[in-house]
DNA sequence: GGGGAGCCTGAGAGCGCTCTCTGGAAGAAT
DNA sequence: ATTCTTCCAGAGAGCGCTCTCAGGCTCCCC
């Protein structure tokens, strides 16, 4: 391990000063030819490369950007395909313009004060918060702080913050109509949580079509676990035997649903048509494959990227999702 | 946005010297109780933190680590919770010892000089990596220079290098051997890459067990994705028909092996027996539930993070796996 | 009572870099 | 020829922190 040589060194070589040194590898303009020429040759030949930390010191930017993950969505993190596109959208992004990301997954307890000292102090130069939950108090105080932050998700109360959402309205009704023009009459629903604007957002779009069909809605709640899913299906079942479709709001309680209508001895789809939402791997592997809405996911890291690093135009970003035919829905 | 408190500010604040003040945040036991209460107390009203890279740049130590997922991997991230397991231990542990984590997907290309850059000019203290191929350069590289590496899995050339790895060979032989005493007579499996240590491994244990209960071997080789396992299977049915167990490598694979019986009409278990490796989410969803080897991906963060910080004894780790029985094998 | 020994504290030197400010050379304008 | 402008390089200050070194104090022992 040979010590690295510092900026001293490169100009020393260069024969010219630490300062015009500094102005070569910064890129500057304002360097005669010849002498950017021998500074860059100095830099190759020594192997040198900048000392971030003194120049974050310096500068006051740390070029590198904090990921937030909150330690729930860390637990269905194995499940959830969304949280892997995402990071590698952002890390994407990232990389194509040097910056580094720095992953923090926290729970809501102490994680967010340590989150919070952290992302206030200059460690970061930017916030990425992946929170599913719009009440989250987190980017609020960020951006109070100065510290530039983006949500995935829009928040449910409304703000001005900065945030890149999934179309989860449109999706839900895409798939909602999907339903009704495969003639089915009964369309019931599993809802996630109403404390997530995915969860309720999803469900507004599957009540705007029902209505817009005159159907009657028939809704059960889940939590967006697979279990949930079983016990919202056995309960819709219960309230209705007619049912003859159900969207649901997660490929996860989708799945569970699918369970519950095989126990039930309900065929899919002749009897009972499913749509999920996610598109997780798992829905194509289900049998019947699973209908569902994609998003996505990877766009929503770039964006979020992006918007995070001031490269983008709007602050509040939709990203448009788009149903995936399957066989629970066509025979 | 208020300018952050300096160690300058705080030392002024308790009336004392800025070394004194220096010496209190850092815990050194030398300072006298009062005195160390002052600084402490003006820490807290001026909402004190140090600066990162004013430390950084004195100390060297840039109190950060490196996670680094060569990009193949994380192709499969989604699929795979193997990864999310990793990532939360690795986190998990890091933030005990106050430290960051830095996210670097790479390519194989660019990336990896990207990543040596990186690590070699101290921006780092350490670097994880979770490399599932066992010929990879990098962490002998850093190695080399003087950068503390630890990698997931052994590497598949013998090498003085610290690395933390799943008990492959073991959970591969209990799962075969589970289908000896489930009194099954032809035994076939579906192996992994015989160019990942984790296929090499798993593989070897199947032989183990069959050339122990004098049975013979019959194999045919996918990829780990499951529509390979669907493939592979199918292949072992045109080959012996006879086959009355299976033993898959990854549980992806035998959720397209399990797909792959249904289509040609064997039931699961009873005419076919299924094991998989690996215990992910949807094994647990299958009909029937898919019997499978679990590993410890939360404690392999942890011990790969405690491993990389120098806080672990031993440089080579193996860890336990453990054999999850379901439906697939039992009726 | 004097002299060590021991223990704290403060002064100050940098870590490697950026950036302002100054100076000097060269070309343009008078 | 003189002054003004322009442009580029170097000097130097400091970003906020740690750590060595030296000084001063207290305490103990002879």
């Amino acid at each position: 391990m040979r010590a690295r040589p510092t900026l001293e060194k490169v100009a020393a070589r260069a024969g010219v000063s630490r300062a015009t040194a500094s102005r070569v590898v910064n890129g500057s303009t304002r360097v005669a030819p010849q002498i950017r020429e021998a500074v860059t040759r100095a830099v190759e030949e020594l192997g040198y490369v900048p000392n971030q930390a003194a120049r974050s010191l310096v500068t006051q930017r740390s070029d590198s950007i904090a990921l937030v993950f909150p330690e729930p969505a860390t637990r269905v993190f194995s499940d959830d395909p969304t949280f892997a596109g995402i990071i590698r959208g952002v890390s994407l992004e990232l990389e194509k313009a040097d910056k580094q990301l720095v992953l923090m997954l926290t729970d809501m307890a102490g994680g967010y004060q340590r989150v919070e000292r952290y992302a206030t102090n200059g460690h970061v130069d930017g916030v990425v918060i992946a929170s599913m939950h719009g009440t989250d108090p987190l980017p609020g105080v960020l951006a109070r702080h100065g510290v530039p932050v983006v949500c995935s998700g829009r928040p449910s109360v409304p703000s001005s913050l900065p945030y890149v959402d999934m179309d989860n309205v449109g999706g839900a009704r895409r798939a909602v109509r999907h339903l009704v023009e495969r003639g089915r009459r009964r369309i019931a629903a599993i809802a996630g949580p109403q404390d997530m604007i995915a969860g309720i957002d999803r469900l507004t779009g599957y009540r705007e079509v029902l209505h817009d069909s005159d159907r009657r809605s028939i809704i059960a709640v889940g939590d967006f676990t697979r279990d949930s899913g079983t016990a919202a299906m056995r309960q819709l079942l219960a309230d209705d035997p007619e049912i003859d479709a159900v969207f649901v709001a997660s490929d996860l309680m989708a799945l569970g649903a699918m369970h519950a209508l095989r126990q039930a001895g309900r065929r899919v789809p002749d009897d009972v048509a499913v749509v999920g939402f996610d598109d997780i791997p798992a829905a194509s592997y289900t049998e019947p494959p699973l209908t569902t809405v994609r998003q996505p996911t990877l766009e929503m890291g770039r964006r979020l990227a992006r918007m995070v690093l001031g490269q983008e135009e709007g602050t509040q970003v939709v990203l448009p999702t788009e149903l995936v035919v399957r066989g629970s829905t066509t025979p």
